[in-house]
RNA sequence: CGGGGCGUAGCGUAGCCUGGUAGCGCACAGCGUUCGGGACGCUGGGGUCGUGGGUUCGAAUCCCACCGCCCCGACCA
C-alpha cells in the first residue's frame, strides 16, 4: 500500500497516461532532455551510457559476421539524391537542406543525409570494378536528419543515432543471404541484449522502404498494445546500382549491376527498451546493456564511515573485478530511502544494501529491480551471487516481454473481431490477408492498423492457407496487423 | 498540415473571469539533527509570467499575431 502511495506521489502510472509516464521517465532518470531546436533531443551521460553498450554489442556482431566500419559525409548532394526516384520520392518529404555556405548561396543544395544509399552508391561505383571487389560489406555508425513533424524522444526525433549497413554482392542470392544474415542478427540481438522479443517478416509494397526490392523488419509490442519498428534489413535488388552505376566484371568477364542490401537499426531502440521494460516506478534496464549494473548503497547509520564503507568499499572492488559495472552511492546528502527510489528510477537492475546489520551477519541484502526480491546474499557469496542474479534478471526481464506478446497476439479470422480487438485491447494481430493493397488500405482507414510483417515462410508453422480477413479470398500470406508507432 | 487543449522558477501549479506588490509544494544552497523504503528544523537563492505588438496611468490578467508543447487524425526509423 504504501509502495503505491509513494510511486503515485513522483510518476504517473504506466497504465493512466502511458505518453506522459514515458516522457516523464526519461526525463527523471536522465536519459534524455528536450533541446531549444523543435523535435530535437539532448542525450544525456546516463542515456548516451545506454547507447554505447548496445552500439559496442551490435557492433561486435556487425564485425563477426564480417563488415567494416567506415564513415561517408553528412551532406548528400541533391543530384545524387534524385538519381532513384522512388527513393528520392519517399524521403524528400523529411529532407533538410543546406542552401548556403557563409554567406554564399550554394549552387546545388545538399541534403543532411536522411539516409545515405546514394552517397555510398556513388562512392561505390567508383570502388567496384571486379567481382575480386566483392562483396563490399560496410557499415557506418552516423547521426540522420529528418524532418518529422511529430516527434518524441528517442522514438522519433528530427536527428538521430543510428547504424547503417551497405553491403554489395555478386549475385541476388548472396545479397538476399546477407538480408536475412542481418534480419535473423537483429533478431538475436534485441532478445538477448535488449530482452525485447521480436516478430519478423517481410514488409508489404505499401510500408517498405522507399527504393528497395524488399523490406524485412522486425517489430516489437509495446506495453500500450502499438508495435514499434525496431528494426529493418532492405534488399535493395539492383535499383541502386543501377542509378549508381554500381558495375563489375563477373567471373565470365560479362559486367554486371551489383547486388545490394542496407539495412539499420536507431537510437530508437532506446526508447523501446524504455517503454518495454520499464514500470510504475521508472525505469528497468537489462542488465547486458545497463550502464550500473550493480548499485551498492551503504546505510548511513552511526560511525558508518568506518564500520559499513569500508565493507561496502571492498565488495565494489570485487565486483568491478569480476568485471561488473558497480556503483558505491556513498553521498551523505540523500537517506538510504531517497537512494533506493532514486536507483529504482533509473533502472539499476541490481541494488546492494549493506548496514552495520549486515556487516555483524557477513551479509549484505541484494535486491533486484525485476521482482524486488530482498535477499540476503553472504560476504564470501556475493560475487557470484551477483553475477548469477544479473544473468537471471536478463532471462526474465525477456520471459515477462515475451509473455506479455504472446498474451496480446491475438488470431482472429473475421473482420468483426478483428476491429473489435484493435479497438479494445490493440496488441498484435495474426491473421490471413490476401495481398492486395484495397484491403490493406480498407484496414488501415477504418481501424488505423497496418500491416506489421507479412511472415515468412518459416515461421508460419503450420499455418499454410487461409482466408483473407477482409475479402475472404483464399491465400498463404499470414501477417501480423497492429496499431504503430 | 487539419481539430481540440495548454504555456507562470528545474518540475508541478495558484493567480487571469473582475488589470494595481507574482504565491505555494517539490527540487536547489548553507547550518544542525537524521539515515534499514523518497527525513526534519531554521535560513537563503532563483521569475524576460512562451515571444512580439496593441489597449491602458498601469498588463501574468484584456485584444491581435507568432512560436512551442500535449492529445486526436494524415505522414514516418
Amino acid at each position: 500500500m504504501k509502495k503505491e502511495e509513494r510511486l503515485v506521489k513522483k510518476i504517473t502510472q504506466k497504465s493512466k497516461d502511458f505518453s506522459k509516464w514515458y516522457v516523464e521517465i526519461i526525463k527523471k532518470a536522465e536519459m534524455a532532455d528536450y533541446a531549444p531546436i523543435k523535435g530535437m533531443m539532448v542525450i544525456r551521460p546516463y542515456g548516451f551510457a545506454v547507447w554505447e553498450n548496445l552500439q559496442n554489442l551490435l557492433d561486435l556482431r556487425i564485425k563477426e559476421t564480417g563488415h567494416s566500419n567506415a564513415y561517408f559525409p553528412l551532406f548528400i548532394p541533391e543530384s545524387l539524391l534524385e538519381k532513384e526516384a522512388e527513393h528520392l520520392e519517399g524521403f524528400s518529404p523529411e529532407v533538410a537542406w543546406v542552401t548556403h555556405g557563409g554567406k554564399e548561396e550554394l549552387e546545388e543544395r545538399l541534403a543532411v543525409r536522411p539516409t545515405s544509399e546514394a552517397i555510398i552508391g556513388n562512392m561505390y561505383s567508383k570502388w567496384i570494378k571486379s567481382y575480386r571487389d566483392l562483396p563490399v560489406l560496410i557499415n557506418q555508425w552516423a547521426n540522420i536528419v529528418r524532418w518529422e513533424r511529430v516527434t518524441r524522444p528517442f522514438l522519433r526525433t528530427t536527428e538521430f543515432l543510428w547504424q547503417e549497413g551497405h553491403t554489395v554482392h555478386e549475385t541476388a542470392e548472396e545479397a538476399q543471404k546477407e538480408t536475412m544474415m542481418i534480419l535473423e542478427l537483429y533478431k538475436e540481438f534485441t532478445e538477448s541484449e535488449l530482452a525485447i522479443p521480436v516478430i519478423s517478416g517481410i514488409k508489404t509494397e505499401r510500408e517498405k522502404f522507399a527504393g528497395a526490392e524488399a523490406t524485412y523488419c522486425i517489430e516489437a509490442l509495446m506495453a500500450d498494445g502499438k508495435a514499434l519498428q525496431m528494426g529493418t534489413s532492405h534488399f535493395l535488388g539492383q535499383h541502386f546500382s543501377k542509378v549508381f552505376n554500381i558495375r563489375f566484371e563477373d567471373r565470365n568477364q560479362k559486367l554486371q549491376y551489383g547486388w545490394q542490401t542496407s539495412w539499420g537499426v536507431s537510437t530508437r531502440l532506446i526508447g523501446a527498451v524504455i517503454m518495454a521494460h520499464g514500470d510504475d516506478s521508472g525505469l528497468k534496464l537489462p542488465p547486458r546493456i545497463a550502464p550500473i549494473q550493480v548499485v551498492i548503497v551503504p546505510i548511513s547509520v552511526g560511525d558508518w564511515q568506518k564500520t559499513v564503507l569500508p565493507v561496502a568499499t571492498r565488495i565494489k572492488n570485487d565486483l568491478k573485478q569480476a568485471g561488473i559495472r558497480v556503483k558505491l552511492d556513498q553521498r551523505e546528502e540523500f537517506t538510504p530511502g531517497w537512494k533506493f527510489a532514486n536507483w529504482e528510477m533509473r533502472g539499476v537492475p541490481l541494488r546492494i544494501e549493506i548496514g552495520p546489520r549486515d556487516i555483524k551477519n557477513n551479509q549484505a541484502i541484494a535486491v533486484r529491480r525485476d521482482t524486488g526480491d530482498k535477499t540476503p546474499v553472504a560476504l564470501k557469496e556475493l560475487k557470484e551471487k551477483v553475477s548469477a542474479t544479473l544473468a537471471d534478471i536478463q532471462k526474465s526481464l525477456l520471459k515477462a516481454a515475451f509473455k506479455y506478446q504472446q498474451d496480446n497476439t491475438h488470431e482472429v479470422d473475421n473482420y468483426e473481431e478483428f476491429k473489435s480487438v484493435l479497438e479494445n485491447q490493440r496488441g498484435l494481430i495474426k491473421t490471413f490477408w490476401c495481398g492486395d493493397s484495397a484491403c490493406e488500405d480498407r484496414v488501415k482507414n477504418e481501424t488505423m492498423g497496418t500491416i506489421r510483417a507479412v511472415l515468412l515462410d518459416k515461421d508460419k508453422s503450420g499455418k499454410a492457407k487461409g482466408k483473407c480477413v477482409l475479402c475472404g479470398k483464399e491465400t498463404d500470406k499470414l501477417v501480423y496487423f497492429a496499431r504503430a508507432y
